[in-house]
DNA sequence: GTATAAATCTACACCAAGTGCAGAATTATC
DNA sequence: GATAATTCTGCACTTGGTGTAGATTTATAC
């Protein structure tokens, strides 16, 4: 398969990942806006040309690290063990998030990632790539259940519009307390309780909201 | 209040509006992407400045007209009658919009309503920005919930993010059928089904999900 | 009605994100 | 080592969007 990478190849994989990481730390120091793609491009020693060879657009220098965890919601799906639904699955799998504080469950104090936080949160085309991204997250959990659970088109993608989107809240809930000062240590209880509400809505319902006014 | 308009005010909205309108007009002809703004202001008999000062971006120059049913949601749970649940007012509403084919249920199968979905599926841009109407949606909801269902602040926002999701899925799976070439009529029957799916799916969760593999 | 102040519009120069293209430099192949 | 295929570069160009100075228009005071 892939066991003659070549020079080409090596010197393509050093090269994307010179001009990544010299846009990620100028990013982080000055912030995504205030930094332009021919000052990464400069930095990383590379045409302006060349950089838009490997990456698409501004946005993806950023969001290309998180392409892994696009899928993550649907590979936990797939791999459940028999015999447990979707739901708990993906319940367990957010909880041994926010115990390793894993950074997409916005439960990550370490001083880099609250910095990337806030420089997401502080450009708004780097917002909207992330719509893209939960957008993807999605399909593929869609997929997953269709698959998986046999359900039919529209309520696996009904069912997974939901999912991300309350794992989406959960994790922003996180962040935003994290970049307002609270530790992940002091945080956690509370993510977790949040987590189990957020889940136990997802699997009775909202049936129980107050009727009157 | 406003009961003196005046020649300023005046012609202020009628020139919004012969943008806005000139705007339309071209994107719909050629596509969001192939006219410039420097095209509408031309067809706008107005400076590129001043078409700027109108509109901040290129993408509110069609978005503008949705910004109304940002708060549709919300605006349906506060006034619902008492005794009634959110989600049941929410239902009705969607339901009886799919009756009177309000292009917001995507089941509006007028020649221009295509056009104008087509031309906004194949603007990027322009999807984003409906991500960010779809976050408005979602605030302005979490607060109608809390505010009137006595939820608690995370509870609400979850809950909104949920059915805004749903929403939303349920209308632009009405749209593409449409864009496939089926009647609003044909479509009817079948996008009252799935409208009643995906509430059933709010209201009672996600637990009756197949859990086997 | 006219003068003056305030709001608005315009032209023009400018910046940054991308793209197209022709040729130079590099890598692979024989 | 020659040649073919990639890749990189520099440069010009388009487009969305902003800053500014001055012209034009509208409102207000007399």
């Amino acid at each position: 398969m892939d066991d003659k990478p070549g020079l080409r190849e090596r010197k393509k994989l050093r090269t994307r990942a010179a001009i990544s990481d010299a846009a990620i730390a100028l990013f982080l120091e000055h912030g995504f806006n205030q930094v332009s793609v021919a000052q990464v491009a400069e930095a990383a020693e590379v045409s302006k040309r060349t950089l838009f060879a490997y990456f698409p657009t501004k946005e993806e220098l950023v969001v290309h690290r998180l392409a892994d965890h696009e899928a993550e919601s649907a590979r936990v799906v797939r791999t459940r063990p028999p015999g447990t639904s979707p739901l708990s699955a993906l319940r367990g799998h957010f909880l041994a998030g926010l115990q390793e504080r894993d950074p997409i469950t916005g439960l990550n104090d370490h001083p880099m990632v609250l910095r990337l936080t806030r420089m997401i949160d502080d450009a708004p085309t780097l917002l909207a790539r992330m719509d893209r991204f939960k957008a993807g997250a999605e399909r593929a959990l869609a997929d997953a259940l269709r698959e998986t659970a046999d359900l039919p088109e529209l309520t696996a993608r009904l069912a997974a519009v939901q999912i991300v989107s309350v794992q989406w809240t959960l994790s922003r809930e996180n962040a935003a307390r994290l970049a307002g000062g609270e530790s992940a240590d002091a945080r956690h209880p509370g993510a977790v309780a949040d987590a189990e509400q957020g889940f136990a809505l997802l699997e009775h319902g909202l049936g129980s909201l107050a009727p009157r006014r």
